[in-house]
Formats: structure tokens, sequence, C-alpha cells
DNA sequence: AGATCGCCCTGCTTGC
DNA sequence: TGCAAGCAGGGCGATC
């Protein structure tokens, strides 16, 4: 599923193969899919018309589409399964093809939205001043954002009374760290993921988030170079997602430092991969 | 008010 | 072989 970096990895080919461009037309052929546009799909195509695309932003796992001359942004989350696809104007429909956008030029693309499971979709919404949409004003910096406050974090980490993963995925004081990234962060980092954050201290937190960006960074090496094509194209399928991982979805695979078996623990109605040797419980549970 | 949990969705995998 | 259950999980809103 897409995460921070395929999400930077959308965003940078929306600015090569969308920016600049006008709207001919926007066509929304699942309801679902603009969901969180509460004035409806009919609103949400006829807003777009006519109106010319800025440059793409992203935070977190949220991008968005500045409409030139007004006060509006263009939305967009992948939620599980979204692409956003450049794709030649006669390419056949996909099966799962949920928004389609049509530009007025003769370059013969269009962007289109496709989306198995509709957790993501498409939405407009004013800008603030700081140019964020307005819907996204509560999510937090992410750890590639370099006005990231790591101290800022840290005592937030402190005046909690939660646990260490639940933090990670906690969209108000980091985001952009999924369930995946979390796993492999802390097992990089030796923590246990329900380690209390009360207890953390400055040199744990700051080599945790030293480990987030690690394990980010790399993916985006990976998924990075594959945007220079025609396809804006993330499906969760880089070859970083088969390859590299160490922690998740390796239950009963020896951990890669020391050899244990890796364990699977039903976790808030997902998973938690850990290695039970580098990553000890903590001493007290609650 | 902060923390927790259920639900949304569909295709693939697993088990009987 | 076929069907049902399980699983994937981000984010929101209800609830405690």
């Amino acid at each position: 599923m897409p995460e921070l970096p395929e999400v930077e990895v959308v965003r940078r080919g929306l600015e090569r193969w969308v920016a600049h461009r006008t709207v001919a037309e926007a066509e929304v052929l699942h309801p679902r899919a603009v969901r969180r546009h509460l004035a409806g799909a009919d609103d949400f195509a006829h807003r777009l018309k006519g109106h010319r695309i800025g440059t793409a932003d992203r935070r977190g796992k949220y991008l968005w589409l500045p409409l030139e001359d007004t006060d509006q942004s263009v939305l967009a989350h992948l939620g599980m399964s979204g692409q956003l696809l450049v794709q030649p104007h006669d390419a056949p429909d996909e099966k799962h093809l949920r928004i389609r956008v049509r530009f007025a030029d003769d370059l013969r693309t269009e962007l289109r939205f496709v989306d198995q499971r509709t957790f993501g979709g498409l939405s407009l919404h004013d800008t603030t001043p700081d140019g964020l949409p307005d819907v996204i004003a509560h999510i937090a910096r992410d750890p590639l954002d370099p006005l990231f406050d790591d101290e800022a974090f840290h005592r937030a980490l402190r005046r909690k009374r939660t646990t260490i993963k639940r933090a990670l995925l906690d969209q108000s004081l980091i985001s952009g760290v999924g369930n995946i990234y979390a796993d492999e962060a802390l097992w990089r980092a030796r923590i246990h993921y329900e380690s209390p954050t009360a207890g953390f201290t400055r040199p744990r937190t700051l080599l945790l988030l030293g480990h987030v960006r690690d394990v980010m960074n790399a993916a985006l090496a990976v998924g990075g170079t594959s945007f220079d094509s025609l396809y804006v194209n993330v499906n969760g399928e880089s070859g970083y997602f088969d390859r590299s991982l160490d922690a998740y979805g390796r239950e009963g695979l020896p951990c890669r430092r020391c050899g244990t078996p890796v364990r699977r623990r039903p976790w808030m109605n997902r998973s938690s991969y850990f290695c039970p040797k580098c990553q000890r419980a903590p001493r007290v549970s609650s």
C-alpha cells in the first residue's frame, strides 16, 4: 500500500505531468471516491472545470494540487489501494477507475484516480494562508519535512500516556508513518512496539526518528527511480517492499540481526511484527 | 478531553 | 471444488 515515500513519488510525477495544465472536464465514476467532497460529485466536477493546476504539494500521505487563481486545492489521499495515473486518453479504462480528469491541451493524456477498495479519494477544499487545505490542518508535519520539530515531538511523547507504535501512527504527532514503516523503524531502533512513550529519553526519541527517516529515504531511493516515465504510478509493489523489509510480513523468518524467528502479534485490528530478542517487551505493561 | 475501538471496502488467501 | 472466514489497514467518528 502507498506510504509516504510512494506518495512522494506520485507528487513528483504530478509535478512533471500535470502541473500547469488546464482542466477541460472532470468525470466522477464512483461517488465514494469524492465522499470527502461534501457538496457532491457534480459540484466537484463543476469547480475543477476551466482551472489551471498548480504545483503539487504533500504532507504525510496527503497530497494536493492548488487550483491557480482560486483559493482552493484538490486534495488526494490514496488510502490502501489508490493510484493516480497519467494515461493516454485512448487507453482502456482500468477496472477500478473512479475519477477521470481531461485537460484542455493537445498532450493526449489524462489524469485518472483508480482505487480498488475506495479507501482513498479526491476532494476540493479552501487553502489556508500557509498553503494547506483546511481539512488537514490537524495533520502534523512528516519526518521528511525540513520544518519537522524533533524536540517538540520528543516533548509530546513524554507528555502522552501511550505506547510508541500508537504514537508513531498518531497523525497529530507525526504524519506519514503507517503500519509497515512503524514496524521497520522500531525493528531498526530495537524498540518494542508497546514501550510507554512517557519513559522515552531524548537520545531514544532521536534514534527512533533517525531510523524512521532512514527507512523512508531508502524506500524513496528505490521508488523514486521509476517516476521519470509517463506513468504516475503507485501500487505498493515497489522493489523495496519485496526485498528490503526487515520485520513487516516476516513472521517465522529469522531476524536479519540475530536469527530469532520474527513474531507477529494482533494489534489494533492489524499486526505488529517484531524480533522478540532484539526488541524486548517493556517491563511494565498496562 | 484524551484514548480507544469499530467501521468502511474488495480481492486474495486459507481452511474446512 | 466451493464457500466462508480471515486478512490487508488509514482515517474518521462514536464512545467511554
